[in-house]
DNA sequence: CTTCTTGTTACTGA
DNA sequence: ATCAGTAACAAGAA
């Protein structure tokens, strides 16, 4: 669920917020969510953070890169020092389960524990445990980021990569603009509004699209990302996506046919259908988004 | 009980 | 070899 907004709101509430920590230990609960050596994250100062797509990375001070990938229902969540009781107690949590707006923490989902030298927690949760955290060197980062394609968000995203990209396939233009080798960041949310706001249907043939049509869905892949990254990204129905202080995003409220099925276009009040395109749920307005 | 959902990868078949 | 479709993964909701 987390796309490309949500992982980059993640990513500056940890670049404010915990850049220039230690370390001091990283607990495993579920072995399959950390891939790599725990013992060398130990001691290591969190130098800066950057994302490419999905993937988040923390960047440590002896060159290694914990990154992050939340798949559809990780969570990151940064405690301080005290939780609330505790402050109201004058007590410290560690070492006791932390009561939050999420709840206890650890909970159920909680896969992996980060313990900073002041006593700070950072908590991977993730209840399908199909995310993970990976320690890897800059090259190993380099191997397993080398077939993402162009993050939405990079200068070299222009009008003419993504004609190149769509230029030689005649698949659905949707079900192309999910391939993460193509393009990194894009999910089913902005996917399915961006080419509402293109006026552009989901099946319509990726190699077919006229010029004005693609510099149009560039214009608003970009405009869509940045609004939701405005909005604190998308707390959707089913969606596990909050931010690192339990808060939610606002961007749900400005789906335009995302997961809206059977409600009225907020254009032209035609009912949104749902279909599936390449084993996906896709939302589209059959009067604003037609086929020739 | 079964079916559906999601992002990504591995696999399968054309 | 290349491309496209789908099972698999996990857990919970409907």
């Amino acid at each position: 669920m987390p796309e490309l907004p949500e992982v980059e709101v993640v990513r500056l509430f940890l670049q404010s917020n915990i850049v220039g920590k230690n370390i001091s230990n990283l607990e495993i609960i579920t072995p399959k969510s950390f891939i790599g050596n725990p013992k060398l994250v130990k001691g290591q100062k969190i130098i800066f953070t950057s994302r490419l797509g999905k993937q988040l990375s923390i960047h440590l001070k002896n060159g290694s890169i914990l990154l992050f990938h939340l798949k559809m229902t990780g969570q990151i969540i940064v405690l301080p020092a005290l939780s609330r009781e505790g402050r109201k107690a004058g007590r410290v949590s560690f070492g006791h389960p932390t009561k939050d707006a999420f709840g206890d923490l650890p909970n159920k989902s909680t896969r992996l524990i980060f313990t900073f030298s002041d006593n700070s927690k950072l908590f991977f949760n993730d209840q399908r445990k199909f995310g993970w955290v990976k320690l890897l060197s800059k090259i190993e980062l380099t191997e397993v980021q080398r077939n993402l394609g162009i993050d939405i968000l990079s200068s070299k995203f222009t009008p003419n990569y993504l004609l190149n990209q769509l230029k030689p396939t005649a698949r659905p233009i949707k079900a192309v603009l999910l391939d993460q080798n193509k393009f990194a960041g894009i999910g089913n949310i902005y996917a399915n509004d961006a080419l509402f706001l293109a006026k552009i249907h989901p099946s319509f043939p990726s190699n077919k699209l006229s010029i004005k049509k693609i510099t149009l869905l560039h214009h608003f892949l970009i405009q869509i990302m940045i609004d939701s990254i405005k909005s604190g990204g998308s707390t959707a129905k089913d969606n596990k996506y909050i931010h690192p202080d339990g808060s939610t995003g606002n961007h749900q409220f400005n789906f335009q046919v995302y997961q809206r099925q059977n409600e009225p276009c907020l254009k032209c009040k035609t009912k949104i259908k749902k279909i599936k395109i390449a084993g996906r749920g896709t939302f589209y307005c059959p009067k604003c988004q037609k086929l020739p």
